[in-house]
Order: structure tokens, then C-alpha cells, then sequence
DNA sequence: GCGAACTGAGGGAACGTTCCCTGAGTCTGA
DNA sequence: TCAGACTCAGGGAACGTTCCCTCAGTTCGC
């Protein structure tokens, strides 16, 4: 069973197909009787437009691309980055009448595969997320020609607009916190430092500390609770006796909590701990986690509203959004 | 600059533009010399074949709509089901070379959307992800007549098939568990009484405990962190000689033991907690959570299976995934 | 009262593919 | 050697819309 098509409405209707065609997309220039004829025919039939017809003719497709850079497939991921990012992003999308299509590009394979995509004209647009400074999807995308845009700051600026957080300043606040209660060694779980938001968060760190002629004791992880819990026994090795700890994200600050936890070490009262990012689970750590935070719903809210900047101008401009330290119980 | 079109790679390489397509789909009745011109002609053009036509004229878009119940724009969500499921089944469909549409479909508003989005042959099927049983839209759009999965069992039954895990073999499990420690006053914290699992969590509870003649103790909860914690503070007001609590996820586990904490509970020794998922954050509690692992990641590659089989045959048959009691140190 | 301007409906060409059908050329077997 | 089968390229009709253009009918101004 075939669903009906504008030209069975017309017959129903009595009208020419130009007629329904104009109902259908509101069109101010026709008749109330006739309207009401091709409505009733519509709802009668149960016609819906055809889309792909539609994309075909009018050249958009009303579908923006969500580009999100993939662990590879043996890494768990219950990512609240991922979830906080993509919902909102797909929420304020939504509100502006844009379907969703949500590209994962992992491996090189898939990566040629999101090019294909765009190239096909699948979509009027797309928005990166968390891409590291080694991809190179963002300038093969570029390429395109599409408007794009980045969910926080690339590696190769002015490639494309994008909306960051205040990477520099908040790491700052968090790093100063610890100084002004008195911490002496003060420690940094870093993240990968092919992501600039890693990279800044490193530098602000450094900075701070060197302003005092205090030392750097960095350890790296991932951005994940794992590499979070194993930086922190490396730093326990490495200095037995820090006394505060900043980790570049919430989640590797969850894992830090584990290990000092099992260390025997007391947070705060040894160990000082401040994350990043303020995500919910931050406020049900034991002790509650201070952290800076970072507006990763309203970041991908303004992320989106920048891409429809760019559909609707032909340009945009890179906004950075404050971060502000949220003190609780563990530094 | 428009993108080069069949035609101009046809007229590039001195050919038909059947042949052309011909090559382009990997016909094998092409010969090897026109296949080398062709293809030389689509490189140096960097041709690729427009979506909307070929969805158009094929009646398929090699799209699969992933459709998640979003709670209201209000609510937070950093939700772990949430990146699992749409991770994991982002990845099955790519390795089957499906496309992705996500779309959220919280409001009446975004429900018919998402009806007429489907009904507009945007994609080839749709996967459903955690509909309450209020929520009308599985028997809209099963209307459609489109291949449609639900992950999860659905409140009626026989509406589309479905995989779920054993929640009723899971839940008892757990509170077995808690059983054999010898647990006199044990409650639970059920999740929204409209989703199937939490119904099954809450029955398997019930049943167990009258199985021993023991009585319910019940606090609703909506598997949210701090529905959790609610619920918690109700139940040691309406109980305070509990010894145990099932919650009926791990997040909102996660909220009882931090009321727990702040009572001056101490788990397990006062109280014994369970909870129900194992998603990764019920590592890094204090004490590590013991739960019932639910596969949710593979759950979802399943589910995408089923729906593949569907496409492909269609029928198939709904799946339920074991359930499996991880003990750590709550319980 | 008549030409000009305006309103609103219909016809049909496009959009860029796929795929059926035709037919030219080649191969096979008796 | 020639009919018949077989191979493979090209022509062109679809797919279901949108939107430009034409044109009939009405309204308006002078």
C-alpha cells in the first residue's frame, strides 16, 4: 500500500497539484474554499509530503549533522559529555525545526564515510563536537563548503566559528583556590593533550603555579574515570607528598577520589581535589567534588544557535563562555 | 559552485550516465576499461552521487531513525542510558552502513513530529528507546507501518518486537542477596511506575519479599540521582530500623547512599545497598556499588540487530537479555 | 467604459538519480 | 556459415515534489 502522493490529493480535491502544493506549504496566494477542499483531502488521505522529493527539488534538507568523534569501539562510554551535548544540542535543533542526523566518526573508515555523507547533500549543515587537535576530519569537512561549525575550540583556529568555554580562566580559578588555602604541592591530571580544552587546562595550571615558583607534577589521562583513578596513584608514587590535586575533568577527578580513598588518604583534609566541568555526579561524590563549572548544555545550545547564525547570514563569530568555581566539600 | 552531478561525470568520461551509475553501484555487466574512465572522471570531478535523488527514486534512505523519550527541557540529563544506547547503537548501524537520525520526542509537539518525520519516508525503520507505557506514540507510529523495534519491552505487547533484559530474574536476585545476608527490613526505591522495567524491578521485589513473609517497603523514584536521594530521606523517616534498600538503578543508588552518608549510615554495615545497572559510576561510589548488571551497550546493538532482521526478512522475534548480580562492597 | 494592474489557478519543466528496455555487437554450436 | 543466445552500453521514463510562467478573470482608476 503506497502512500498517496500531491497528485492523488489533487484528483481527490478536485484542484491542480500547484494548488496542493501551496496549501501544503501555507502560501498565502489561494482561495479559502480551495484550502479548505485540499485540507480535507489531505486529512482524508492521510497525506504526508514526500521528503526525499522535497530535498531533491528545494536543494535543503532541513537536517543538520551532529559530528561526534568516537573512542574506539573497545572503550566503554556512558559519557555524560556525550549525553549533556547531544541532547541539548538535538533539543535546540528541534526548536528550530531541524531534524537530527548523528554521525559517529571513529575510525578512519567512518571518517570518510561522514565525508561521503555531507558531500551527498544529506545535510544543510553540521556541528563537530570534541574533536581532537589530530583529527582531520574538521579541514576535510571544511572543504566541503557546508557552513560548519565546532563544539568547542580546534586546533586550527579560524577554520570554522565555534563556541568554547573559558578553558584559561576557570583552570586559573580552580589552581588559585588551592593556593589560597595554603596547598603546597599541587598536582594536575591533565587531559589528552591532542584536545585544546586539555591543553589549556594544562597551561593555566602551569601558569599559576610558576607565578608562585611552585613546580609542575602533571600525570596524564584520558578524560575518563580509569585514567583519572591511574594518575593519581602515579602522582601518589611520584610525590607521596601533594597535598592538593587538579584534574582536568569531573570524571578523572572521580577516579582520583577512588585512589586517594583506597590510599587512605582523606579528602580534603590530606588531599585537596577540584575538577572540571560540574557535572551531576560531581554533587554525590563523598565528599561533594568543588569543581568549576562549565555550561556543557548551554555550550551546545549556543553551538547550535552559532550554526544557524551561519545558515541564515553566511557568517558567525566564536563566542567564549565564562566558567565559574563551584566550592563544595572536597578542596 | 554546484556539485558535479551524474550527467557531468558522463559527459567528462565520453559515456552514458547509465553507465556511469553503473559503475558507481559496483555492477558487475560494466566493462573493465569503461569502469577505469569512469572512475577517473569521478575523482578528478570528486563526484558524489546525490542523496535526496537516489532516496527518491529508490524508495529507501538507508536511514534509521533512533527515537528516545526526552524528559522535559527542565530536567538535567547527563543520563548514562542515554550515551550508552545511543552510542551503541549508533555504532551497529554504521558497521551496517545505516545512517543515523535521532530524534527526541518529548512534547505532544515533537511526537507528531517525529510521526509525520517517519511518515514522510525520511528512513527505512525506527528503533524506539525507553517509552513509558503512557506514552502513545509506539502505537502511532507502529501505524506507519514502518519496521519498528522498541528497546524494551513495551507496555503492550505484540505491538513490534523488542529486547529487553531480564528485569524480574535480575531484581530477584538482588534482593535474594540481600536475603541471604540475612537483611530483616529490607525497601526499595522503585523507579517511574510507567516504564515496564521499573514495574518488573518492583514486582520481582514484592514478590520476593513475600515469598519470606516479610513486608514492603516502598519509595518512588524516577531514576533520577536525586530522586534517589529523595526517596532515601523518605524511607528512613517512614523506617528507620531499615537495614537494606533495592534501588531500582544505579543512579539512583548513587542518591541514596549520599542521604545515607549524610544520616550517618554507614553502608553496608548499617544499611545494605544494591542497585541496578552496573554502569560504570557504580565503581567509583564509596563503598563501590553492588547491582545487577544489565548489558545496556549490548542490549542496544541488538536491538539494532533485531530491526536489521526485520528489514531484511520481515519478522523477527523479541530477545531477553540475562541479568547477572555483581557483588562488590554496599551489599 | 476601457485599458492596466492585480489576483490566483493550472501546466509543465526541472531536481539527479535508478532501472527497464532496446538494440548493436560478439560468441557459440551444429 | 548462420541462427540463436549472450554481453553490455545507451535512451528515456519514472520517482514526487517545487516553482516559474502563463493566462483567465476580476478590480480599479481615470
Amino acid at each position: 500500500m503506497r502512500r498517496p502522493t500531491l497528485h492523488a490529493v489533487a484528483a481527490r480535491a478536485g484542484v491542480s497539484k500547484s494548488s496542493v502544493s501551496r496549501v501544503i506549504n501555507g502560501e498565502p496566494t489561494v482561495a479559502p474554499e480551495i484550502r479548505q477542499i485540499v485540507m480535507a483531502a489531505v486529512t482524508e488521505l492521510g497525506y504526508v509530503p514526500n521528503g526525499a522529493a522535497r530535498n531533491l527539488v528545494t536543494q535543503k534538507t532541513n537536517t543538520i549533522a551532529i559530528i561526534v568523534s568516537d573512542p574506539p569501539a573497545g572503550l566503554v562510554s556512558d559519557d555524560p559529555m556525550f549525553a549533556m551535548v547531544v541532547r541539548a544540542a538535538s533539543r535546540e535543533l528541534e526548536a528550530a525545526g531541524k531534524q537530527v542526523s548523528l554521525v559517529l566518526a571513529g575510525s578512519d573508515e567512518s571518517r570518510l564515510r561522514a565525508e561521503q555523507y555531507l558531500a551527498a547533500g544529506h545535510v544543510d549543515g553540521a556541528m563537530l563536537v570534541s574533536m581532537d587537535g589530530s583529527d582531520p576530519l574538521p579541514a576535510v569537512l571544511a572543504r566541503t563548503g557546508l557552513p560548519i561549525v565546532s563544539h568547542g575550540r580546534l586546533a586550527t583556529p579560524g577554520l570554522m566559528p565555534s563556541v568554547d568555554n573559558d578553558n584559561l580562566g576557570g583552570a586559573t580559578k580552580a589552581v588559585q583556590h588551592l593556593l589560597d588555602q595554603g596547598r603546597q604541592r599541587i598536582a594536575t591530571i591533565s587531559g589528552p593533550l591532542d584536545m585544546q580544552a586539555a591543553q589549556q587546562r594544562l597551561t593555566a595550571y602551569r601558569q599559576t603555579l610558576k607565578n608562585t615558583g611552585r613546580r609542575s607534577i602533571v600525570a596524564l589521562g584520558d578524560f575518563t574515570r580509569i585514567s583519572g583513578a591511574e594518575a593519581m596513584s602515579q602522582l601518589l608514587e611520584d610525590d607521596p607528598q601533594l597535598d592538593a590535586v587538579f584534574a582536568a575533568n569531573d570524571l578523572m577527578a572521580i577516579g582520583a577520589l577512588r585512589t586517594l580513598r583506597e590510599a587512605g588518604r582523606r579528602v580534603p583534609d590530606d588531599v585537596a581535589v577540584v575538577g572540571f566541568d560540574d557535572i551531576e555526579a560531581a554533587l554525590y561524590t563523598a565528599p561533594p567534588l568543588t569543581t568549576v563549572r562549565s555550561p556543557m548544555g548551554e555550550q551546545a545550545a549556543r553551538t547550535v544557535r552559532l550554526l544557524l547564525d551561519l545558515l541564515a547570514n553566511g557568517s558567525a563569530d566564536s563566542v567564549t563562555l565564562p566558567t565559574e568555581l563551584v566550592i563544595r566539600e572536597s578542596a
